[in-house]
DNA sequence: TGTAGATAGTTTACGCGTAAGATATCTGAC
DNA sequence: GTCAGATATCTTACGCGTAAACTATCTACA
């Protein structure tokens, strides 16, 4: 075929203008398609993809942490994070508890029903990671890690 | 340095389950960064990321689309299209028409207006996917694509 | 001490993704 | 011709990302 996979999923006419447009609407399509798949899997669970990376974020801490220290291991700006830690709470899965030496700040702790929860949520996770990029050879998935690691060298700082 | 560049950014305490998993969150990560950045210059033209593309989508097909036709080339799935074409079509940037022959079906068509304003737009744009992706090598980008083509595979069809 | 500025978190307003359901129109089987 | 089902669009409800403005608390420096 002369036109390639994307510009056919995008049905589009023309050739892309640029090896980096290409590449970056590939980046945006892929992550759309997984995200998709992911948020399918956590809605069984009464969950977003947003909450679960909460979740796993406090998990993998191990004890209690500031809102800020969320928000910052995701991409996601402060003020988002309140809501999102509303509905966790709303739904028993983390407590929020005022720290005494710095008033100002708020640790956020997992319940053990939310445990019990991520625990449940680990294999078919993982499956689906599987699922989704089990086809790739161990060393295309380190070639993909690597020039995404790559890519992102770019958008280092965030302006004030 | 023993942990790799996304454990660093994560701050992530332990190494990955799975080559698939971190391959899984380099995308998303690499896909939010993008997407900021590529929100802060369309937000500059009062426009958002999916305003842009439906722009961009029309300008492409050089003649009036059906609203369908326009959100199977995005990812999303038809009902956000209705608030996103509203707001385009406030800001004077898109006509609705009714089909006459299919008077179910709109056709979407771009005013001179939105045509102008994707003409200023097209070298801030260029120069934004270079200054994020530019730095990776031709090859680079080639295999980049192509990896992200070959993931894709495991999403084809949506289920019902 | 006391006041300015930094910092943590919240609130509000808006855009848009998802799902579920409603409405209008078309098509095909009878 | 009519009725069932498909199809195109719209509506509503909810989650969450962004920005901007606000509150409470802490810190530093005069």
């Amino acid at each position: 075929m002369s036109k390639n996979l994307l510009q056919n999923e995008l049905k589009k006419k023309r050739p892309f203008d640029s090896m980096e447009q290409e590449a970056l609407l590939n980046i945006l399509r892929t992550n759309d398609q997984f995200q998709n798949r992911l948020g399918r899997l956590f809605r069984e669970f009464y969950l977003t993809a947003s909450q679960y990376n909460v979740l796993r974020i406090l998990r993998g801490e191990g004890k209690p942490m500031p809102c800020q220290e969320i928000g910052e291991r995701m991409v996601q700006v402060v003020p988002a994070m309140t809501g999102l830690l509303d509905r966790l709470e709303a739904q028993g899965h983390i407590r929020r508890e005022r720290c005494t030496e710095d008033r100002r700040v708020v640790y956020i702790e997992l319940t053990d029903s939310a445990k019990d929860l991520l625990r449940q949520l680990d294999a078919p996770v993982n499956e689906l990671h599987h699922q989704l990029l089990g086809h790739l050879k161990p060393t295309e998935l380190n070639q993909l890690s690597r020039l995404l690691e790559k890519a992102r060298l770019s958008v280092q700082s965030k302006p004030p």
